[in-house]
DNA sequence: CTTGTAATTTACCAACAGGTTAAATGTAAA
DNA sequence: TTTACATTTAACCTGTTGGTAAATTACAAG
């Protein structure tokens, strides 16, 4: 709900039905009605999502006689993936301490 | 909103306060009230937060007298990550067409 | 057993999210 | 110019979010 980038972002990726879209973008640019067809909901939920996906500039959407075909943007996700990314050290780290009490383990040690 | 794993863990980071909090417990534990500080918001609100992270399984919270110190866990930003890093071979793709166009202006090409 | 500190719970509110159906818009084609 | 298709807008409903203030729980120390 915040107005700041990122967290528009995230808020756009909270959701599996517009993961779901983005994924079947990555494949290629696409009209909303295909977009709409592996879902249950009616075609205006789907062009809320699409709203929303957009508002976050994660898609952007062309013209083409009466479709609307959509295009997943990069930019966005990378920045989202930026920002996880700082704490991939972390997470590593962790992993490390968990290899090293393994090895601690085998070699007969006490883990400190 | 909806109770999927990974819609929760990005809807706990679409909010400048979570990845705050987060940002400041990558450094080490602490209690809830030092969390609270750098914030204008009271402590009730932040004890939402808290649940929210919780929730996510991105904070875990222990005891110590009447203290309640969080703790960041890793995975379920591993799994946020590694769900944005599928897209990374789309933006870097696009970076390569982009560093083509900038070859082919260079060399005195038409971009095809 | 009273006082102070840490944190949560409860009750409440306004704003928003995600869905619906029905109506409107824009374009192509007959 | 009518018909059909693709998509959006409008109006509405329900549940959730993010905040508040006030009360409550839990613990430590005088």
């Amino acid at each position: 709900m915040p107005h700041d980038h990122l967290s528009t972002t995230f808020a756009a990726l909270a959701d599996p039905t517009r993961r779901a879209i983005l994924a079947r973008l990555a494949l290629g640019e696409t009209s909303v009605t295909e977009l709409a067809a592996p879902f249950e909901m009616s075609l205006p939920a789907v062009t809320k999502h699409l709203k929303v996906l957009q508002r976050a500039g994660l898609i952007t959407q062309g013209r083409q006689a009466q479709w609307r075909p959509c295009k997943l943007e990069a930019k966005p996700l990378q920045e989202a993936g930026s920002w996880i990314e700082q704490y991939r050290q972390f997470w590593e780290q962790r992993l490390d301490r968990l290899d090293e009490y393994l090895r601690d383990l085998q070699t007969g040690q006490k883990p400190g």
